[in-house]
DNA sequence: TATTCTTTGTGATATATTTAACAGAACATC
DNA sequence: GATGTTCTGTTAAATATATCACAAAGAATA
């Protein structure tokens, strides 16, 4: 639970998983140096803005060298806790939760989806991957027996407050809502909203309103 | 496809499918007025912005009174387009496109999945909800046969360019990418990325490292 | 009608993020 | 070891976004 020196701004923390991900593909074909310029082409980041991210955690490279992959995905791995699993919960194995189990962010090797839960009496009981499937009427002994603070919620978004309630007195710690419902928590606790939809309008409005402009023809 | 006189800040654009959706629940209970102040609450973006973003298409308002709810869903239904249907294709038909595919955006009444493409025999000729699964060979024909400009990709992630390229042969406008690779297109095709790996490794990243503010708890 | 209350729309300001540009450190080559 | 080249780290500037705070328009009330 290391704390930076400095806050690292959000939006260079949202990267941090990208470029960690990128540099295991360099890692694994032999490569040994990396400009922030390549790291650039490849991730689809300005280069000047790698090369911030990468300095609020101090001089990770050498001026006419680049970066040394192997120090750099070091240093990423233990600022992103990849030693460390966390576990997760998914509550709702539907259609979207059915996914998530089968993927179950295998790649990642810092989270693990390690149990469900759904109402539906067809899926309680059984098992996902290798993810069991529980009933709601267990949420809380099982989160707190196992210590899982994080959830993924794939529910109907009518049922989304509610069960975000029970979450909160499981002492869960985070929720990844996946529901168009916006959630009311306490201040203590951690929401990100994914939401789909959303997105595939937002979208399509942006193709429809924002040609691109000369400039990025250039 | 109307272009706004100034240009609405990136920000606030993929807010307004948001708004789009409360006002049509609000609508659906019958309620006539609402104030920033209530958006607010119910969508969690701060009142000023709320009030920012609506002044940038003019004065949506009433001092003293707030908005009227037939009136702004009337106006955002127009600036959405969601009287026009955009076509997408989803190409991959696996765990996520599957679960997509079941899902189909309905409630976005502007947007539907029209058609499916994989390799995998066994899903081709077959049909997901209602949309038909045909094989990547017929992906140039029938999206120009159907007018498709918008696709949604969900294939493994090696062989995401390759199909990419195939889209933009196809004369495609803008494609949703869910895989973890990067891709390479022309710059007058708009490509949005939705990492969900990088969504939850950034998640865990901020519940560690990022605890709740003084601020964010008066 | 007069008065009070509510709530918008926006100027001003604060905060966050990206990008340009370049001095200088270190590498590579001869 | 001198010279030219590469590429970082960072200063400065640009851009983007969010929030404060309040005048004034209009609603509500009496
Ligand atoms: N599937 C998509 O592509 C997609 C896209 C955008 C948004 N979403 C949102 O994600 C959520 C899930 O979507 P889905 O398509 O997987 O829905 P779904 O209906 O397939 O799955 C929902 C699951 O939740 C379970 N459930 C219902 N009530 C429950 C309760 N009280 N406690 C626990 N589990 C309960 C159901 O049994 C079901 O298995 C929805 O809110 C939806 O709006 C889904
Ligand atoms: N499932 C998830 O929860 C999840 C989460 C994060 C990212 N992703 C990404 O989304 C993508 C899809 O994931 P998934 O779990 O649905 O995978 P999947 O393997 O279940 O599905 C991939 C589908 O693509 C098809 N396919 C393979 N090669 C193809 C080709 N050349 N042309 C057309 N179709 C082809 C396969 O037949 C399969 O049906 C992957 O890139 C994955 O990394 C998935």
């Amino acid at each position: 639970m290391a704390q930076e020196q400095v806050k690292i701004p959000q939006a260079t923390a949202r990267r941090l998983p990208l470029y960690y991900r990128f540099l295991n593909n360099l890692h694994s074909q032999g490569k040994q140096r990396v400009s922030s310029a390549e790291l650039s082409e490849a991730v689809k980041v300005d280069s000047a803005t790698i090369r911030r991210d990468f300095s609020y955690f101090g001089a990770l490279g050498k001026k006419g060298y680049g970066y040394n992959v192997n120090y750099l995905l070091g240093f990423f791995r233990k600022t992103l806790d990849q030693d460390e699993l966390t576990k997760v919960a998914l509550i709702g194995v539907g259609n979207l939760g059915t996914a998530f189990l089968n993927y179950n962010f295998l790649k990642n090797n810092n989270t693990k989806i390690e149990i469900g839960f759904d109402v539906d009496e067809s899926k309680v009981g059984t098992a996902i991957g290798d993810v069991p499937i529980y009933h709601m009427d267990e949420l809380q002994e099982k989160l707190i027996e196992e210590g899982i603070t994080v959830a993924i919620l794939t529910v109907p978004a009518p049922v989304a407050q509610p069960i975000t309630d029970s979450l909160v007195e499981a002492n869960i710690k985070g929720v990844l809502n996946f529901t168009p419902a916006r959630l009311n928590v306490p201040p203590s606790i951690r929401v990100h909203h994914i939401d789909l939809a959303v997105e595939l309008q937002s979208f399509v409005y942006f193709l429809k309103h924002y040609p691109i402009t000369e400039k990025e023809l250039l």
